[in-house]
RNA sequence: GGCCCCUUCGUCUAGUGGUCUAGGACUCCGGCCUUUCACGCCGGCAACACGGGUUCGAGUCCCGUAGGGGUCACCA
């Protein structure tokens, strides 16, 4: 038997981390085993905009890579795959549960429902229904509504014994059958409602495993009811932990982002993803651009692979040391059983750790790619990419190495992409390398005389060239460098200085040197 | 509140009665490397929620307590 699984986001307008992780669970269940993923879509109570709604989580799962095999876009045998649109087959199932006697029609008003739970809770009791205003004839139906009423039609739950089934990750569960109300499944203007569609689409799509979060664990049992009165047969279920906020054990929403922007490492990776945001004209409002949406993740540069490596370890792991995943490792290594049953906390440390070395493995062509989009759109590069700047750019990401984590990190090394005029001196960094030093003003200008006459202008030479000169004037590599560093990228600390040197060329470098020295010049007369 | 679920370092986790003076990873803290920053390397701090059993022996089994969470819709 083929293993069919699905995942069946709501059209909310985001794609949720923790979403995507019970995603990832199913589809790795379904492709290791040659089978198929399917998305479907539970729309049955939007009312919003579909395609607007919809496109940002379809584009997420396929920034991720996780294929669909049927589902919005692809079609697939069962199409269509969204609820809204498969009212019909809803409706069928209603009527045979009715037919069958599983399911009632029900005219209670709301108020009389009310009235009734309240007064079990007063009594503190568990509400049952009375089944006043149940309607099991034709007879009754037409008495009800002679007085005026409509019905729902509800689930005629049993009333005693238990519903036992097995759960891959959480093992052999059972509810008292007689805790269950009579849910509706049917409204009034014959709508269905969730756990119908649910039920009825799982059959009509032959999906063999529902893995989901555990909230849905005690909707089993009416699941499980409506199924079995249906005459379909059983899916394995697996319940896995949700994902939690960061430092506490309370679902991930992405409702309190507030709030987990007082987590320190949250509002960190927050922080420097808004800051690339901002440079390539992203909106990052905290609303709609933050760490617990997928986009987040795409638009600061960051690798889908480094995101999935840390989500599937959040609730499932191999052994006690294995931590890195390829998509071929997950696949060839994944199993159910071994899924956790506690919840996990989302870490942010965690996830840029992955992507740190991710993105170190990334060979340096498809980095300089990565980066090269985000210097586009920042304005900073052309498009099309001279050729000629096309090499300097891979060479300033390489120089970079692993201080660039995610591909905007890029915007850091601007200093590369503005003309020697528009180069701004941090403060501080001036301050202390170059007015407070009192021969850092001499020395500098003494390098740039030998800036000027090098046979060649590579990292090596200049490295040569530093140190002769070091050793010539008697001083230290430090005595000079970091003012050297100050001058050519107003910043204290960067990468490689010959390199950067190389990496400006001669002029660049001789031409900034020349108005730090300026700007030292007029400061030191302000001073005075 | 009823029902259900969960509980090993701050976090993710390994652990299925002796090999656990509890292992790995992230973070953090030292040190080394170094022209800065970062990386890297070496080292360190840090946990079995609590109380009872069962057993020669319990993180591992049982019971209870506490804490946390989920769920109780004509939402999904």
């Amino acid at each position: 038997m083929t293993i069919r699984t699905r995942f069946a986001p709501s059209p909310t307008g985001y794609l949720h981390i923790g979403g995507v992780r019970t995603a990832l669970f199913n589809w790795l269940l379904a492709k290791q085993a040659g089978g198929q993923f399917i998305l479907r879509i539970d729309d049955t109570d939007t009312r919003r905009n579909l395609e607007e709604t919809l496109q940002p989580i379809l584009d997420g799962f396929r920034w991720l890579g996780l294929d669909w095999d049927e589902g919005p876009e692809v079609g697939g045998p069962q199409a269509p795959y969204f609820q809204s649109q498969r009212l019909a087959h809803y409706q069928t199932a209603s009527r045979q549960l009715l037919a069958s006697g599983h399911a009632y029609r029900d005219y209670s008003r709301p108020e009389e429902i009310a009235a009734e739970r309240e007064a079990a809770e007063k009594e503190k009791r568990d509400f049952v229904y009375s089944r006043t205003w149940m309607a099991q004839s034709d007879e009754e139906s037409a008495e009800f509504e002679s007085q005026g009423r409509s019905f729902v039609v509800r689930l005629k739950m049993p009333r005693d014994g238990k519903c036992e089934f097995h759960d891959l990750v959480r093992g052999d569960v059972s509810f008292d059958w007689a805790r269950e109300s009579d849910h509706v499944i049917q409204r009034g203007d014959g709508t269905c409602l969730y756990h119908l569609a649910n039920v009825v689409d799982d059959h009509d799509f032959d999906v063999t495993h529902v893995v989901r979060a555990v909230e849905h664990l005690s909707n089993t049992p009416r699941q499980i009811f409506i199924l079995k009165s249906l005459g379909y047969s059983m899916p394995q279920y697996a319940h896995v932990p949700f994902v939690a906020e960061p430092g506490s054990k309370n679902k991930l929403s992405k409702r309190k982002i507030d709030q987990y922007l007082n987590n320190k490492d949250f509002k960190r990776l927050y922080q420097s993803g808004a800051e690339i945001a901002k440079r390539i004209g992203v909106e990052a409002d905290p609303y709609s651009f933050n760490p617990v949406l997928v986009d987040f993740y795409r638009d600061i540069g960051f690798l889908p692979d480094a995101v999935l490596n840390y989500l599937v370890l959040l609730g499932w792991s191999l052994d006690d040391k294995t931590e890195n995943f390829s998509r071929t490792e997950m696949l060839e290594h994944f199993s159910a059983d071994r899924i956790v049953r506690s919840e996990a906390s989302f870490d942010c440390q965690k996830l840029l750790s992955f992507q740190a070395t991710y993105m170190n493995a990334l060979p340096l062509k498809q980095k300089t790619k990565m980066c090269l989009g985000f210097l586009q759109k920042a304005g900073l590069v052309g498009e099309p990419v001279a050729c000629e700047q096309g090499d300097v750019i891979s060479k300033i990401v390489e120089a970079a190495g692993d201080r660039i984590c995610m591909a905007g990190d890029i915007l850091k090394f601007d200093t590369f992409f503005i003309t020697d005029e528009d180069l701004e001196f941090e403060d501080k960094p001036f301050q202390k390398r170059m007015v407070k030093p009192a021969n850092a003003g001499f020395l500098l200008a003494e390098f740039n005389k030998v800036l000027r006459v090098t046979d060649n202008f590579d990292a090596a030479v200049l490295e040569t060239a530093l140190h002769g000169f070091c050793e010539t004037h008697g001083v230290g590599v430090g005595d000079i460098i970091h003012a050297l560093r100050v001058a050519v990228t107003g910043k204290a600390a960067g990468f490689g200085m010959f390199d950067t040197l190389a990496i400006l060329g001669r002029q660049r470098s001789c031409n900034r040197i020349q108005i730090a020295l300026d700007e030292l010049a007029k400061r030191v007369e302000a001073n005075q």
